[in-house]
DNA sequence: AGTACACTGACGTTGCGTCAAGGTAT
DNA sequence: CATACCTTGACGCAACGTCAGTGTAC
């Protein structure tokens, strides 16, 4: 079954300039240029009087570029290697589209879960740490807990 | 009942010099002396050559310190709020041992748990962003794994 | 007397914050 | 013509890294 190939109808995305990314984001404007920078994101386009332009994924990408920050607390050069992955990814999706070939689709997919589980495995060893942390505080939390019932009832240590 | 007030036994502690309490703690002689110079942590003593002289609870806010900026991510303000908690339940305890008013002692209590209660809600609050984020990659990890599944047996999209 | 470690400056780097001086108008 | 936003420098700060020159040996 083949359907005729019609190029998809971009729906014209209206770009953003900076500092509209900057209120989406919870990023600063200054923040955004770095990252563009040290080679984190190039923006879609420039405008006539070369304004930074950004579209939809750009966004998506400052956001992920904001937690891998500020929740993770990663380095630029760590943010870098996990936009890597997503990089490939987005390569691996367009020639994906561009082949019909089963073998090399499935070695794309293959290629694409390879990636996504080496980002799952680098946040999850963050988490892990971070758990035990939340564990030690909640149990000296509990300890004190006890301790102070255990005064109410009279029974000082 | 009333045992007699023997003090405390000290067992002569040993202390370390900065070097030995960097390979046990994974930080940085320099950063040891920079949270020093920023009012985060103050050495037990000083040798007779000027040599920084650390104990056992040097050591265990060193690492507090450490997972604080490693696994949680906080800068060097959040982290000195977090360790005046520490201060004051240490100080709390201090009081608690040197009275025996109920009354007092139920409200050092009480303020120690405030102050351990203010620290879990803080990790907690991290603890859940990055959560969210391992759920998100994970998700797209299942997409992934799904696609490839039905790659294989046969019903690409 | 030598080696290993410590001390205090002091300058370098990362990841931005914050003007300054000058163009642009998605 | 004015205002709001943009541009590229360039310097400032936080949190250390990394010598340099000198003293210590818990």
């Amino acid at each position: 079954v083949k359907t005729t190939d019609v190029p998809i109808e971009q729906p014209a995305e209206r770009l953003l300039r900076i500092q509209e990314v900057a209120a989406e984001t919870g990023l600063t404007t200054r923040a955004v240029r770095y990252y563009e920078e040290v080679g984190l994101l190039r923006p879609a386009g420039r405008s006539g009087g070369d304004y930074r332009l950004y579209d939809a994924s750009d966004i998506e990408r400052l956001q992920y570029i904001k937690n891998l920050r500020d929740v993770a607390g990663f380095s630029i050069a760590e943010i870098g290697d996990l936009l890597e992955d997503e990089d490939v990814r987005a390569r691996n999706r367009v020639a994906y589209q561009a082949t019909e070939d089963p073998t090399e689709r499935r070695r794309l997919l293959t290629e694409n879960l390879e990636r996504v589980d080496h980002q799952v495995l680098t946040l999850r060893a963050k988490l892990e740490r971070l758990e035990e942390m939340v564990r030690d505080a909640e149990a000296r939390q509990g300890r004190i807990r006890a301790k102070l019932s255990e005064h109410d009832r009279g029974a000082p240590s």
